[in-house]
DNA sequence: GTGCCTTTGTGAAGCAATGCACAAAGTCGA
DNA sequence: TCGACTTTGTGCATTGCTTCACAAAGGCAC
């Protein structure tokens, strides 16, 4: 049960921060589009929506890239964060499952953009089998393993229904992957060393829900009791 | 500048408690569906990938529901924390943005099933409109503020690009909405008291490419200076 | 009943993240 | 060259969350 052993030159970023470096990249983006030489912390905070405080204390966990007085240089401040979060290389990407999410995930332009590219499209559905959907080919599960190792997929998308998830989970880890981002409504077991992130669209809706509740009603019902007709 | 008043009978429940409830609800719902009628802390914990003390410490702000000895009440306790979510009662959503996402939404099965009603489908372009998705027809998105006050919508769902999404966010609050769950890669301006909560795609996409990288690497690269042929 | 066994609910310690506030470092005009 | 001004980078206090560890509570067998 080794934890992490801390090292000598500890570049360990803390997780909140790796979490918001996408954000700031994205801020950051948007100012070089529009020529925007250097920012301050306080405007790009304001534009990535955080505390200035926060985003100079996350900036500086990569290294001492500003210049006091001025700010940041927008470009190399986007080049630095692209580095350390891995996009200035080729990440071969697999998305298994092509439903309707599928789908909207194998369209959307912000991955290719950031240096993701989809190497293969799987489903189990022989209708969807032979599909064309965004330049590639539906190809079979079947072809799982053959499409992970041959096409060097280190990144695999889990798009399927919650049933047949934690098959494919186990085959692709099995194929080598480590890194995994599960759609599917199930709490996958890994092994150690292995990387999931879930994102659960019901799942949000459940916490504004809660929060439009209190809003509603200066707090939960007061009521605890079952309601009529339930019985224990 | 009012923070938040500590009242006598503080029900406030942690956010990190309230993102979890849904987990709890969904390992749960699976339990009542195979008949299990009673569950300890340790086994809901695990089924839901969390740590037991945790656990208990989560429900038990929302009362004191299980049984020493025991456990919990499977159903009870689904019912005790849908009430706590305000999923006992029936919330109206529109979702403004009918493109691959919108789709994928519309015809998402976990959202009936959790007491959200989809009451409207809007979209700007004149292609879409009148479309049948999930048995509804994709309305003008002119016609937003009406659906809203007409059918009593509570959350809005943005699913458009990044360009409108601003605008459609203002709209929305302008005819009263308070709860926004945003897929659009944009950080949204909201007054005080409209809850925003944000779904980014290729955030966590590139969260894993910084995770994998540092598995690959054991830590980042070191040289800091930039690549050849880039000038600063 | 009584006593053993299981499991909850929670005090307290530990850990991580946040935000304030300011010294240090750099720019720029005169 | 100098001094005023801006903005970074960070020490520190604070807050919030997690985890441990255990007393209290309840079930169950006999």
């Amino acid at each position: 049960m080794i934890r992490r052993i801390p090292q000598a030159r500890d570049r360990g970023i803390p997780d909140a921060t790796v979490a918001r470096l996408p954000l700031y990249l994205r801020a950051l983006n948007g100012m070089a589009e529009r020529g925007t030489p250097t920012v301050s912390s306080e405007d790009l905070a304001v534009a990535a929506g955080v505390n200035s405080a926060k985003l100079r204390k996350d900036l500086s966990h990569l290294g001492s890239y500003g210049t006091r007085g001025v700010g940041y240089d927008v470009q190399y401040l986007i080049y630095q964060i692209s580095r350390e979060l891995g996009l200035t290389q080729d990440w071969a990407v697999a998305i298994v499952g092509v439903g309707n999410l599928g789908r909207a995930l194998a369209n959307y332009g912000g991955f290719a953009s950031r240096g993701f590219r989809i190497a293969g499209l799987l489903d189990a559905d022989p209708h969807v089998v032979g599909d064309r959907i965004a330049g590639l080919v539906v190809e079979h599960a079947d072809e799982l393993e053959t499409v992970i190792r041959q096409r060097g997929v280190s990144i695999v998308v889990i798009a399927t229904p919650a049933a047949p998830a934690q098959q494919v989970c186990d085959r692709v880890i099995a194929a080598g992957v480590t890194s995994i981002l599960n759609f599917a409504p199930v709490v996958l077991a890994v092994p150690d060393g292995v990387d999931v992130r879930k994102v659960d669209l019901s799942i949000e809706l459940q916490i504004l829900a809660f929060h439009e509740q209190r809003k509603a009603n200066g707090g939960p019902i007061m009521a605890e009791e079952w309601p009529d007709g339930v019985v224990m």
